[in-house]
DNA sequence: AAACAAACTTGACACTGACTAGATATGAGT
DNA sequence: ACTCATATCTAGTCAGTGTCAAGTTTGTTT
């Protein structure tokens, strides 16, 4: 009955997922404190209360984003698993793929660390099944490979901390307007995660 | 003249401190989230448009807030060369201070991440000098024990940065809500830093 | 005493998140 | 075809916010 390039004043039928599409864009263009419930609104030519249907506040609104991050991140590190079939690289393609995601969306680095619902737990034995997808990912594949290249069992939970600490870190920098490394920073990222044989005998 | 227990209406006196010290006392309570100008102004009993004076923007009071911050950081890195004589624990006991820090200030981490003014330059062969007196005070005193200790010189500014790299990051695990180490945290991150001789030689 | 600059007040404006009541459309059941 | 509950969206309102312009007080300088 209604034409799907004219779109009717009422029910838009896509609101929440353009919505969050919205927000996206303009935390990508203006930045994270530009981000408003109203603006994007506006942007779907909606009224501004209509978001109060999808999200109960901004908070659900923003942690919606955060969700749609992780997914784009976790995406981005399950690539990396279907496109390495050199077991040995995987672990340094990670890093450089986890660093390159942030360092290309510079405004999502603060998400991570703001997102409320990631449980991670670690012991002095094991790293846990995580529900944080990109973690689950690199902590899954990274342990296998570590035991294949001989690391001890025991000395696995904290290369894996370390590990996904380190990238965390060299990603902040690369976020950072102040830093500034003279000559390839990609490359010698490189060569900080890939030096020597593997990555996980370095860090041990 | 005035009495000094009697604040007068005008001329504060101390209002530029005062409410940096209201807008960190507002971070720690409440979260950056709900910094505003003028509950800072209301916490200094002053009106609403007394901050302007003294600081041109939001933005600019968000920086002197950073500011003092990092001043605060830059006194525990330097607390660490003051009170550590045995230079083999030095690398690791900077480690330990970075992190127990941004453990015990869990707000004051992505300040570090959107601070404006902090100049951080690195080339292949160097660390050159920085106005950011945290990683200043680290990267002149790590690089000293790490030459001490025989590593390679051209491996210095990859080991500098891994090292801040990997440091922030643990904070920033250690910040997060959902991250849940079983166990004593510190022991671990303790043990991460430690392992082996030395960090140097480890990480690179 | 007069002039002046700095510090603060007051009032206004636009923007924001949150809440409310009500209008409209949708879809399932009859 | 009709009803009707529900989801979706509109429109209006309120308090809180950053910013600006204009005025007031205070301390200093001349």
């Amino acid at each position: 009955m209604e034409e799907k390039n004219k779109k009717s004043t009422y029910h838009h039928g896509n609101l929440r997922k353009e919505l969050i599409h919205a927000g996206l864009q303009i935390i990508n263009e203006e930045g994270i404190d530009h981000l408003s419930l109203r603006k994007a609104a506006a942007m779907c030519g909606v009224s501004h209360g209509a978001p109060a249907s999808h999200f109960k506040n901004k908070d659900e609104f923003v942690e919606a984003i955060r969700n749609q991050v992780t997914e784009e991140f976790a995406s981005v590190m399950q690539r990396v698993v279907d496109d390495n079939q050199d077991r040995n690289q995987l672990i340094f393609e990670f890093g450089v793929a986890y660093i390159r995601f942030f360092k290309e969306n510079s405004e999502y680095l603060v998400f991570v660390l703001k997102q409320k619902d990631i449980e991670i737990r670690v012991s002095e034995r094991e790293v846990y099944d995580s529900n944080y997808a990109p973690f689950q990912i690199f902590k899954e594949h990274a342990s296998e490979v570590m035991l294949e290249q001989g690391l001890p069992k025991e000395e696995i939970p904290g290369a894996i901390l370390a590990l996904w600490g380190m990238v965390y870190g060299l990603s902040a920098l690369t976020v950072m307007e102040g830093f500034h490394f003279e000559g390839d920073w990609m490359k010698m990222t490189e060569s900080m995660l890939a030096r020597k044989k593997s990555i996980a005998r370095t860090l041990v």
